[in-house]
DNA sequence: TCAATTCTGAACAGATCTGTACAGTTACAG
DNA sequence: CTGTAACTGTACAGATCTGTTCAGAATTGA
């Protein structure tokens, strides 16, 4: 096998992700792998996109339990996983922008499911005071991820230093920008 | 003339952002519109999309001037920029989704300047010791219109009321989460 | 060295899309 | 009522993409 298979994923999200509409061809092109290879790893186009969504959501996952979320550490706890986010930027962003994976069900059902812990870490860290309680926990959540996305979207315009985003986020999201 | 230009347009935005790969077959169907007549408003399926970012740009760079930014009243002025841009939802969100129009030169330039008075207005606040001076101007529009995206995107999926979303993203940009 | 697995290039059918052309129909203004 | 302008349906050529098939080349392991 020349191509490991994960390499091939990691690749394969890359060009898919820089150019969304690129035909099979040109993915394998990219790939350095022909077509028929590409064909005979995944079935159709669209099984190909759910393998990528599938490992983007794994590590996303993974991230969220690498980051040991402690209820007695809620900063910490952010911190870790800002830090974990941060690097996957190209393999998650593709799942936010690929429009046709809302027709996978199975798909839509891990959203959730990867957000789930996180969210309720957050509930609990509002019920014990350390998070403001009068905004609902799912838009916390929500602003985490987009402070994350707005990171990944400047280090790729290298406007950003990857070591300086997860203070920037954090920063701006536990204290905001007013004075 | 029995589909007004501007009205089409904005009925082109919603349909190309439910389905980016929509034919323009599809498009003009959908729009009540035949096929024929489309070719002969916008010469090919670029110009179309080029069209619809032009018109998008318009809107948030009228936003922008109606929110009338004023260095006395900054979280005022930041109110009245947030409450004129969570409207613009579907027809901005077609902006940052569709990647072909990042190969027109005339349209990325467009996205700088359209920026420009919001990120300078925060520039002065910031001097003015109204918002942290620790933080880049840019990051502060970024985390701005990341908070807006992120309302949008509550908003569709029936998280969030239209109404609650100006408070909700202004409350955690200028405050934080943070207790 | 040999055998098995995997990769490759080429070709194919079917489908779809774009962009163009044109003749006929509708709608509207004067 | 009449003429102009806009719209419509249809048809076409050219291009591209998907998914399949297959015979041969390359790799790998024993």
């Amino acid at each position: 096998m020349s191509v490991r298979h994960d390499a091939l994923l990691a690749g394969a999200t890359e060009v898919l992700l820089r150019q969304p509409t690129a035909s099979l061809a040109e993915v394998a092109a990219a790939l350095g792998v022909s077509r028929t290879t590409l064909y005979s790893r995944f079935p159709t186009r669209q099984a190909l996109l759910v393998a990528l969504a599938e490992t983007a959501l794994d590590l996303v996952e993974k991230a969220l339990v690498e980051a040991r979320l402690d209820d007695a550490d809620v900063p910490g706890s952010l911190r870790r996983a800002v830090d974990l986010l941060i690097p996957l930027g190209p393999r998650a962003e593709f799942l936010l922008r690929e429009r046709s994976l809302d027709a996978e069900p199975e798909l839509v059902a891990r959203y959730q499911s990867v957000d789930a812990p996180l969210e309720e870490f957050v509930a609990r860290a509002q019920r014990a005071g350390r998070l403001r309680a009068d905004l609902p926990a799912w838009w916390i959540v929500s602003s985490l991820f987009g402070g994350v996305g707005s990171a990944w979207e400047a280090i790729a315009d290298g406007r950003l230093a990857p070591r300086d985003a997860t203070a920037l986020v954090l920063g701006t999201l536990l204290s905001g920008v007013g004075t």
